[in-house]
DNA sequence: TATTGTTATACTCTATAACTATA
DNA sequence: TATAGTTATAGAGTATAACAATA
């Protein structure tokens, strides 16, 4: 059910941010980018857990879009370093009240005291588990360009 | 968080299962049959939010295994209608002691109160959300056969 | 020689659409 | 004509491995 659940709230997250024209993938980027800035594209593309060669077109279509910077290094001109453009920062502001939106909308259900409890369980969960408060689920294959590849299904596909 | 913790629980579920040599959307399918035996392939396919070109390929690897069984519908001899097999729900029971065995290690942190507090929470979130209790969270696009697509990288990626 | 970023190639997987049999 | 199951094909997306530049 927790599995069931998460892949849900990243289904209607993903469509939340779509419209801000932005895919989970490179919300996670730019948050990254905003904690970790300087890093060159080998450790971010450790970190998100996805091949250097997949990270490099990742990358090209938010740098063509004026969201990140590629800074050479001048004491290593082999390293590139990764910032957040100020266009990216305004960007990745209002992805943030997207995300707290889209929390409140989807525990509209719990009264406060109750997201406060689900919340600390959660907490204590990804701790033992040893998972990184930043976010990670499943980069290494996660859509990295927003294209619906031509014609999709409709977002809201009869399941029953 | 919920989405990390969901794809995380999720990710090691499926390399619990993979012992069985099966996939998350195969455990899925089974499920379905014991649940709604007797169905369609097409109904099936809709069901699960996959098209009926992808369930084929999908419930022939199942059934040359002889895990499930595909029956000519006298009456309308276009249809199939699929059931376990007794091999099949041998397995499905198998199965679900593993899913027990899994969400007890995964709770491990909690107490057996909390573990009940947050069961209740998720099940209240799900209601809301309008999540039916069979499992469906994404097999539209999910590994159909557990193949390890040759050389794969080893199951512990380093992601920081 | 080792490493960073990049590109190329080969391969897997998927959906669309045709096809066959039945209604 | 419409529908169930199946197959074929074309396209997208990926990782592996080669590549150039720098250390």
């Amino acid at each position: 059910m927790l599995a069931q659940l998460g892949a849900h709230a990243a289904e209607l997250f993903a469509q939340r941010i779509a419209r801000l024209d932005l895919t989970p993938a490179q919300a996670g980027l730019l948050r990254l980018l905003d904690r970790e800035p300087g890093r060159s594209q080998r450790q971010l593309a450790e970190i998100l857990g996805m091949p250097p060669s997949r990270f490099v077109p990742f990358a090209d279509g938010l740098e063509a879009r004026g969201l990140l910077e590629r800074r050479k290094n001048p004491s290593d001109r082999r390293l590139y370093a990764l910032f957040l453009t100020e266009e990216g920062a305004e960007l990745l502001s209002r992805l943030r009240g997207e995300a707290a939106a889209h929390e409140k909308q989807f525990c509209a259900a719990l009264a406060p005291s109750e997201h406060q409890q689900l919340t600390a369980l959660l907490r204590r969960l990804a701790q033992q588990q040893g998972l990184r408060p930043g976010i990670h689920p499943g980069y290494r294959s996660m859509r990295t360009s927003s294209t619906p590849t031509a014609g999709r299904p409709a977002p809201d596909e009869p399941r029953v």
